[in-house]
DNA sequence: GCGTCACTTGAGAGCGCTCTCTGGAGTCTT
DNA sequence: AAGACTCCAGAGAGCGCTCTCAAGTGACGC
């Protein structure tokens, strides 16, 4: 049974202090009300021992855990080829750890796995949840939602835009959209087409609600779903030219449908930007800075979207902080785009 | 002190079912050894109840913790700007949910983080770690082989090779660099450049090394160090085209540094893949099918790679299915790699 | 018909930790 | 200098679960 060398127990810090296990348990979460020297002692003990608490018994008791689960609900591929979650998750580990925090990352597609994710969820085994959900018609955030588990949308939810305690990060999509249709106006276009992204979701929607704001009497046929893909791209583009084709700029909903836009353009013998304008979204950089001409577009701050989404489910589970202003339940946020000016208009 | 409604606990269960703790116990994990009735009620009380095991208490007395850390060091950003961890961590992701496993993923950067996550690992709160570390000289993975976690490399760490209870899954880097040159021999091509990657990455190294060994003779003039970046590719390319005008091919170590190549190609007028054929590495597909013309290019499986390092280590992990034959330790695995052609080559 | 044995079930200890409660010093007040 | 008070340290009760061990129940063989 002596299996290799077990993990010291709080029971033998206390031993080698001459203290008791209670002390040792006070110094080891911060050491208040304990006297210097003692603090001391107990240091040293852990450090020669090596002591590193057990989680598993310290969450039986306090039922924190010190770690959110990170849901990525993404059936499809495609999200996975591009840097976005990358950057998310990079935003959001760096903020965890600043409070000692463990990143759970549950990676679902398929029915099957939203079962499998709302167990784990309601069976409290994190302090909270940030979830990504991208499609109107998922039902997983709703499923969350309704676990009872402190959750921050990364994105606005489709659905729940009534309900009152969903709180949610995202970019201004709306507001780039305008920037980036608004910036081909400022230079002189006004036949101006629109490649949106898959209208099942929020982004898209609300990118194409942007590019209506300003281009109010633009008809349908200036308008044309693309699927956030260089493949969808390059079609829709070949659609607007055949409906439109004195069309002199676009705004495409992503990169990567631009990037396919751009060929769709050269096809055509557009010269880019002198014939046709053409504005991205998202300053995907691998893609808006290798197209020819390099794209203008408009960047988001992902990372620190990411960031945002922990501090607040962080600060909406601790009122262990207390004394403070009624922490008031933390409220959704919308971050500021900005347009990035390359070769492309 | 009546909070929320508290989850329900083996206890509750074991009254309602009119049984005891060990009953539900035997029956949640399984039910070997209990009468198909009691089974039957224990089964209806927990569906009643919506009992979900506390994970936390269950870890205290197995020291499982069902959940299995992932290592990222990477201090580049460049290595978030490709999909490359996101395909790696499905791949990780579906191998552990097949085994009930969580991913606690530990994201770092930086000495302060190696600090932490050897803490952590060592700290026994998982099974067990896959580790991602590209750099020759990083400190990490050596610290975390020390820790006696059960650890499971992603690509071939670069010190270790002598090590032998290292395990490592990696692409076939050398072969799949070879297979890229002979395709180039194979064109017809005899003056072949190669754009290095940074050679403090084994993944750079093996790849230079493959090239050479096509290249016996091919002398040091023809090789120039790049970073994996666009840019780095694009300085190279015109480096080589310096050193030696009348080349006609290259292999650049990735898709990245191919697509700088053929910017800085066609700045210098020459046509691809007439004048030089270009090849690159990763099959990285926004990139790869981008570029102009689209890249030949050397694919890996990258999703299998990951699926393949969890399984290997949940494989390496539990000698619960006993009785097989003597579960010997898990061994390295190269994945072969195959050859995509586009236009470039 | 009685001992033996396989098979179920329950009782209870204990995983490592936190946290309340209590007692013992020391400090301050008057 | 005595009582009131503050502060610090230890004792001990669990958190919810697993798992060993013992007890109970029949089935079976001789």
């Amino acid at each position: 049974m002596s299996e290799v060398t077990s993990r010291p127990t709080l029971e033998a810090v206390a031993a080698r202090a001459g203290v008791s296990r209670a002390t040792v348990s006070r110094v080891v979460n911060g050491g208040e009300g304990v006297r210097e020297p003692l603090v001391e002692r107990v240091r040293r003990a852990v450090e020669e021992l090596g002591y590193v608490p057990n989680q598993a018994a310290r969450s039986l008791v306090t039922r924190r855990h010190d770690a959110v689960a990170v849901v990525i609900a993404e059936p499809e591929t495609r999200v996975f080829a591009d840097p976005f979650f990358a950057l998310q998750l990079r935003g959001i580990g760096k903020e965890l750890t600043a409070h000692d925090s463990q990143l759970v990352l549950l990676l679902t597609e398929g029915r099957d796995d939203h079962v499998r994710v709302g167990r784990y969820l309601a069976g409290g085994h994190v302090d909270g949840a940030l979830v990504f959900s991208l499609h109107l018609d998922d039902p997983l955030p709703g499923l969350i939602h309704g676990a009872g588990v402190p959750t921050v949308f990364g994105g606005r939810p489709g659905w729940g835009d009534g309900v009152p305690d969903v709180v949610y990060v995202d970019s201004d999509n709306r507001g780039g959209a305008r920037d980036a249709v608004r910036h081909l106006v400022g230079l002189g276009r006004t036949r101006i087409g629109h490649i949106t992204g898959p209208l099942d979701q929020t982004s898209a929607v609300d990118r194409f609600q942007g590019f209506r704001d300003v281009m109010v009497d633009a008809g349908p046929r200036m308008v044309v779903e693309g699927d956030f893909t260089p493949a969808g791209g390059e079609s829709a583009m070949r659609e607007l030219l055949d409906r439109c084709p004195d069309l002199d700029a676009v705004f495409a909903a992503n990169d990567l449908s631009a990037s396919g836009a751009l060929r769709a353009l050269r096809e055509r013998g557009r010269r880019v930007p002198d014939d046709v304008a053409v504005v991205g979204f998202d300053d995907m950089l691998p893609v808006a800075e290798q197209t020819d001409p390099p794209l203008t577009t408009i960047r988001q701050d992902i990372e620190e979207m990411g960031r945002l989404m922990a501090r607040l489910l962080l600060g909406g589970l601790e009122p262990r902080g207390a004394g403070r202003e009624a922490t008031s339940a933390p409220s959704s946020v919308v971050l500021p785009t900005t347009l990035v000016r390359r070769a492309s208009a």
